[in-house]
Order: structure tokens, then sequence, then C-alpha cells
DNA sequence: CGGGCAGTCATACTTTAGGGTGATTTTGTA
DNA sequence: TACAAAATCACCCTAAAGTATGACTGCCCG
């Protein structure tokens, strides 16, 4: 291809430098014919050569993860609150709405025992109401 | 700009002429150098003047979602418990751990009327506390 | 081996939540 | 406009939750 157009381009030269030894005084013609090739050229090599310029589109495809899915402890703020083992599982209990009664039934302990189990952790996590603790378990990954 | 680089060229060819002149048999060297610099005129006029060539590449990236961002309400279920905007209004503050007197104070209303949604909202989510209306109004993406 | 911690339980008390019932007012719509 | 649903509020009562305090028991660790 650009072979051929450089064949032509060279026969179209000759032809033209022909016309100027016969038609004397084309020079400036045959000048500006050159020189209207050749920007064209330059053009079509331009366009044709320039790598096109890349342009990447992240698009941002939402994976909803549900909660429990792919869930991991943080057990970093578990110590660092101070929170115990048991405490945790009352926790876990009070975010599936068990009400302290149901807690100390399925732990096999007595309410009076789930009752400062929750109080405890309310104090470690400086709110007032299970489901405020339940809100923040959850946010601060304790719980799914 | 584009005027000064032209009389400059015109310049250039007015001397490549004289050059010609004084000197025999350079008209090859001459239409060389005018092929030359209208093919770079045509480059750079291309590149200046054209738009530029976008090549856009769509990469898939996945944004893992915790549950709240990116959160809509299942306007279906809604309906089909028969869920009052009034009622999913307490919900939502319900699940941010406010209890019915800060409910009431942030919604302008009295205690009592938090307290009949509140019977109202569990009865349609078949639930007996706030807990689990909160954790089942969760599961059916009624609330973020 | 004794102190500290987690876990257990109790008692007494206050506050909040929840159930039941009834009533009034707004509001959207046929 | 008239009707139905939604929203509002009240009262009474019970159940559950939460607070405070104290006590007992294993168990680990310096």
């Amino acid at each position: 291809m650009y072979g051929a157009s450089l064949a032509v381009m060279l026969f179209l030269m000759r032809w033209l430098e022909y016309r100027f030894i016969i038609i004397d005084n084309s020079l400036e013609i045959y000048i500006g014919a050159i020189a209207i090739i050749f920007t064209s050229l330059g053009v079509w090599l331009a366009l044709k050569l320039s790598s096109p310029k890349v342009k990447t589109i992240h698009v941002e495809k939402e994976v909803y993860v549900y909660s429990n899915e792919g869930f991991v402890l943080d057990e970093t703020i578990l110590t660092r609150l101070n929170i115990s083992r048991r405490e945790l599982e009352v926790l876990q209990l009070m975010a599936e709405g068990l009400s302290n009664q149901e807690i100390a039934g399925r732990l096999f302990v007595s309410l009076n025992t789930i009752k400062t189990h929750s109080s405890n952790i309310f104090g470690k996590l400086e709110v007032d109401r299970r489901t405020q603790a339940v809100d923040k378990a959850k946010k601060l990954n304790l719980i799914a």
C-alpha cells in the first residue's frame, strides 16, 4: 500500500517535472503541487501511524456482600475493647434478636448472668441499649 | 504562530530558489527539501488539528459493597408486607439503636405514637422484639 | 500461692418495651 | 365529597431490659 503510494507520488513528480520543462515559468505551480501533495502525505502519515491514546475506563461492578458471607472477626478490636469470648457469644445471639431469657436458655446459664454480660458488653462498647450494641458490633466487624 | 511559520516557510523557499539559481542542477535537492518540510507540516497539522484518537478499554473491577453502601430499598416487599413510609422511618431509627422515646423526639411525635408504629411493624414483620425486627428488615432489604 | 480475670448467679430497683383497646385527625384518592 | 388508609395520641397493664451491688468459683500467671 505504502509502496504503491510512493510509486504514484514519484510518477506524479516526474510528470510535473516534465510539465515544468514543457511549460516554462511554471516552477511555482510545480512547487505548490509538491507542497500540497506532501502536506497531504504528512497528514495521512500522522493519522495513520500515530499511536492511539489508550483510555482505560474502569467500570466498577458492584459485588454485594451480604454481611455473613466472607465475614472475618476483627480480633484486634476484640482485644482492644477487652471483650471476652463469652460476651461475644451473647452479642451474636443478641444480634439474632433473641431476648435475654432466650440467650440464657441457649447458653445454659441464668437470666441474671446474661444481664451481667449484657451490661458489661454495653459498657465496653460504650452504648446503652442492645440495639445500639448490635449496630456498633456489626460496624466494628465483631459479628456477622 | 501559523502566520510566522508560513513566513519562515516562504523565506526558506525563496532562499532555496536562489540557491537553485546559483548552483545548477540542485532542483532535486530543492524539491526534496520542500517535500520534507511540507510532510512535516502535514504531520504537524494532523497531530495538532485532528481530534485525538481514543481507544477505550472497559475494565470491569469488582467492588465489594458491604451491605449499606449501594443499598436499594426493596419496594416490592414493602408493599407486600403493607409497611407504610412512616413505619419504615421508625424502623430505620430503630436500627440505629434509638429508643422509642428518642425516635419520638426525632420525628416530633409522642412516645405513644411510636409505640403504636412499633407494634404495627412487629405485626407486619411477624416478630416480637425490635432487635428481631431490625434483623429481619435488614435481611429483607428494607433498611441499610 | 495469691492476685487478677472471666464466668457465674442473686437481689433489688428503675426504665423501657410491648400488648391491647379505643379514639381522633390527616390525607390520598375513587 | 366521601371513604379508606395512614398517622396520631391516650391509658393501662405486663414483660423485658437495664443498673447497681455483692458474692462465689475456676483458672492462669508471675
